[in-house]
DNA sequence: CCCCAGGCCTGTT
DNA sequence: AACAGGCATGGG
């Protein structure tokens, strides 16, 4: 028995709308294109490619289907299906969440504006990694360019009626990469090091996100994660929140959240990171949703 | 030339 | 624990 398309059942609130408004946000995104009624993107499913488009007649339910190919086993669907839900946090019940802002002068503006928007994952550990990595202290614009770079350079890639779809790298196409050569896709030293010690140690099994998703507390993850030279709490923080779906992780040195936090309390400079803290003490389990939303009021 | 950007490391208090 | 300075890289 085998399929080419199936759908999800959609949590409520879910807005799909929000979510391809988000990822429609850059326009050099290499991952997947994203126009106003879906998304297509190449996966690799088992061991094969599977080119996909995601889409929503309404927000009941997604429709998933494959764009070319053989139809997908059961077993390949179920682990379809799992990228999916973790993509967009679809195991989420957002109803505390919207309890919790109703009366609350500071969230409430961004749970209306952002209704429905779920903190969009990023599944796959090594791609979460190396997006924080090329992300630090660089702006946005360049972080997407060294992305491209990467994924352009080492990633495979499939056409489909004229477009190319990517897959972000392995961490085994890494092996014998040199720091000198990813410093030429303009990677600073520290980076480059960094991406390849990460990929070293997901190769040889020192670094799943099996392990990390067994850890019994976010310290733990982060301790694992900072143990590695060049991913420091900014990182750590981020892949829980991006890929590990800890929404308690809290970015508290991220200069977007701070600027954000700013506007939206009218300070005439940024919050200090325990002004920071105590602000985010009134929502515990939520600080993941509400940075993410926070990052959304900044573009 | 300036300041800024979804930081990290190392060394001091 | 908390802070300060240096560092590397492009964007505006």
């Amino acid at each position: 028995m085998s399929v080419s398309g199936f759908e999800l059942p959609l949590p409520s609130p879910f807005d799909f709308q929000q979510c391809l408004k988000y990822m429609a946000r850059s326009p050099i995104e290499c991952l997947y294109t994203a126009d106003s009624e879906g998304v297509n993107r190449l996966l690799r499913v088992g061991t094969s490619q599977r080119l996909i488009r995601l889409s929503c007649r309404n927000n009941n339910a997604m429709q998933i289907q494959l764009l070319r190919g053989d139809a997908l086993a059961i077993r390949e669907q179920e682990e379809l299906a799992r990228y999916i839900r973790d993509w967009f946090d679809l195991d989420r019940d957002l109803e505390p969440f919207m309890q919790l802002s109703k009366g609350d002068p500071f969230l409430w503006p961004l749970a209306e504006s952002f209704y429905g928007l779920r903190v969009v994952g990023i599944p796959d550990l090594f791609e979460a990694l190396c997006w924080a990595i090329v992300g630090q202290q660089v702006n946005l614009t360049f972080a997407y360019k060294l992305k491209q770079r990467l994924t352009e350079q080492y990633g495979e890639a499939a056409e489909w009626e004229g477009g190319t779809y990517r897959l972000f790298p392995t961490p085994e196409r890494f092996a014998n990469v040199t720091i000198d050569q990813l410093c030429s896709l303009q990677l600073t030293r520290n980076k480059a090091r960094t991406i390849i010690e990460v990929a070293s140690c997901m190769t040889n099994g020192d670094l799943r996100r099996e392990e990390l998703l067994t850890l019994p507390d976010p310290e733990s993850v982060d301790k694992r994660l900072t143990a590695i030279k060049g991913i420091g709490p900014w990182t750590a923080q981020y892949v829980r929140m991006r890929c590990l779906g800890d929404q308690t992780a809290l970015p508290i040195g991220d200069v977007g959240l701070q600027n954000a936090v700013k506007q939206m309390l009218g300070l005439d400079r940024k919050p200090t990171p325990r002004e920071l803290r105590d602000l985010f003490e009134q929502w515990p389990g939520w600080e993941s949703y509400i940075t993410f939303y926070l990052w959304r009021t900044l573009y």
